[in-house]
DNA sequence: GTTGACTGACAAACCGTTTTCCCATCTGGC
DNA sequence: GCCAGATGGGAAAACGGTTTGTCAGTCAAC
């Protein structure tokens, strides 16, 4: 059995509420006394157990993230922020995966409530605006990566309109002029937001992209392998592709090297996600867009504990993105990626 | 506030006692009770204090997952069989991410000590063998993914020398004869194993994989692009390559295609991991060893479990793998992944 | 009518902390 | 010698549950 504050008192000889205010910095006391106090908490390896403290403090320094995307590619990558910023209030994560089950999804709310957590962060796929994940509950609540469908509640996200912008810039940076766009559904509203802004980049140079310029397919590899080759037959005269991910990207780029046109010199292309695994080792590698999710976890953890202390901020809020500028649309860098927008913030840096 | 067990038997009309022993099917009352008082608590939206009952019940139903890899590739996979095997008894997951530091990983094991967690999960890389957490920590504690340096500990982890045996048998039964092994640093006992494996199946047909097939080089994708092109020059007889991981194998591929190299006609490739992403995506897809995480995850969640009610198992045991065959080493099938092995365990099926 | 077994419910103690309130004992000044 | 004000420490009451022990009432059997 673990020592308690009793076995503490017991040792160093003086009351529970003594060894309790000595072990907190509390009270006031003779040196010697909370010298011993501390003394005799070493020798037994005490260690306050945080359950009988969050009785009496009312918070138990524990936050819920409740995933509705299983452990894909985006919320881990938000993880290792999210962790970060509640580390600095010492709040552990409660981690759910709720499955995109709405059943699953009750009894991990129920089980979080129970466990009477400080707070929760909803993660999703930031195609789609989401459904809440209940209303009123007693703690508050931050989606991440995707938008509640509801003003009142506090969402943080990517912004894709400015990734799409971003993008299309670089294209033109490197000199294009006929932009064609290799991207997912148009169901999804990350789509459309990145095509607005894709558009309004080039409307900016006088330039503009037409909806025949625009096509939709699956969020795949195969898909820009494809695409890339049924591109070139309808319109031979593009010189620079925006991809809706890297997988469409690396597609993309395989299908034009096989077909002896050559990246970036012919036609450029752009990914997005900056998924490095895939866009560093793709021929060319790959300028792609950087959503910043681990920054993107950061601030929400930060955001979460703001709220916690009693200052919510309801609304969305949109991240701006970076762009990790690679071979595929060099636009006058060497060969490492070099870094537009906000230099990413990563773990430990 | 949330309401207490207080304001259950204050609306039902009886004490606290028999509100508590209402709530949990113990002790005798009338039926119209019991059924008044579960009624009072589901007016009030009670939910007892996990809190506050694990003070008396000595347990909290929460282990912690301790990671010393990130969240990278591997730790996520496992975390949907963790979670799936500890919900069977509502235990919830305490996420850290030690991220190879020492001094965050003692600050993270205090933290669980202080939240009284019932066990612990450790995950590792599995490449080598990973020194203990610590010694007698008040809870059991399972490695995954990974061995603890330390006999009496608990390990569960991958049999890499299955996983070789397992990818140069299918080699073998495409028909080749002349294999090569292009993988990682011999530094790794992982690497060095999946050797193992591979020399076991060769030698089971009366062929050998000599030293000179084996060729060594970081796990990347360029590595395998490269040593593709090397080893046709030197070693053109080749007729099969084993590759160390998906990303090695998907260099391995393109590289060949980029040569002219038919794959498999001229040379088959196995690569290692089966991401999904990647070896499904490769031209041809990659046939590729599963190590079958989510079913490893959901065998540490019930180990853990079982060690918890006090039924340890010391040692390291090593769960064998999967292969899944596809066309970059068909041996006899179409073009869908078949499943050679156990057929791996996925969420919800 | 007494005994004994059983039923249904309650009071109180307990789990491990924190916090509030109060009580000795000094100290110094008159 | 007496009083005010520090100083150092303890007793007890929370916090929100569970569990133990007890007790009044009912009922059947002798």
């Amino acid at each position: 059995m673990a020592a308690t504050i009793r076995d503490v008192a017991r040792v160093a000889g003086v009351s529970v509420a003594t060894a309790s205010k000595g072990l907190n910095g509390k009270g006031r006391m003779r040196p010697e006394t909370r010298e011993r106090i501390v003394q005799s908490a070493r020798e037994l390896g005490f260690r306050a157990n945080r359950n009988a403290s969050s009785l009496t403090s009312g918070r138990t320094f524990t936050v819920g993230l409740l995933t509705r995307d299983g452990y894909g590619r985006f919320t881990p990558a938000m993880l290792g922020g999210v962790e970060d910023a509640l580390s600095a209030d010492t709040c552990s994560l409660l981690l759910c995966d709720a499955r995109r089950d709405a059943v699953r999804e009750r009894h991990y709310i129920d089980a979080l409530t129970a466990r009477r957590v400080d707070g929760l962060i909803v993660t999703g796929r930031a195609t789609d605006p989401a459904p809440r994940v209940g209303r009123d509950l007693p703690f508050p609540v931050v989606y991440a990566y995707t938008t509640a469908d509801d003003e009142r509640a506090t969402s943080i996200t990517v912004d894709d309109e400015h990734g799409g912008w971003l993008a299309a810039r670089q294209l033109l940076r490197q000199g294009c002029t006929q932009i064609a766009h290799l991207t997912g559904p148009p169901s999804y509203a990350a789509v459309r937001q990145r095509i607005a802004g894709a558009r309004r980049a080039l409307t900016e140079k006088g330039l503009e992209l037409p909806d025949s310029h625009v096509v939709h397919g699956p969020f795949g590899e195969e898909a820009g392998y494809h695409a890339a080759r049924a591109l070139l037959e309808t319109r031979p005269d593009v010189d620079g592709i925006l991809c809706g991910n890297d997988q469409i990207a690396r597609g993309v780029a395989d299908g034009l090297t096989l077909l002896g046109v050559r990246v970036p010199d012919d036609i450029a292309v752009v990914g997005y996600d900056n998924w490095t695994l895939l866009a560093a080792s793709t021929r060319p590698p790959l300028t792609s867009v950087d959503m910043n999710l681990y920054r993107l976890g950061r601030i929400v953890g930060t955001t979460l504990l703001q709220a916690i202390d009693g200052d919510r901020e309801p609304g969305i809020r949109r991240l701006p993105c970076s762009i990790a500028v690679r071979a595929s649309c060099p636009a006058g860098t060497g060969d490492d990626p070099v870094w537009v927008g906000d230099a990413p913030l990563v773990p430990d840096a």
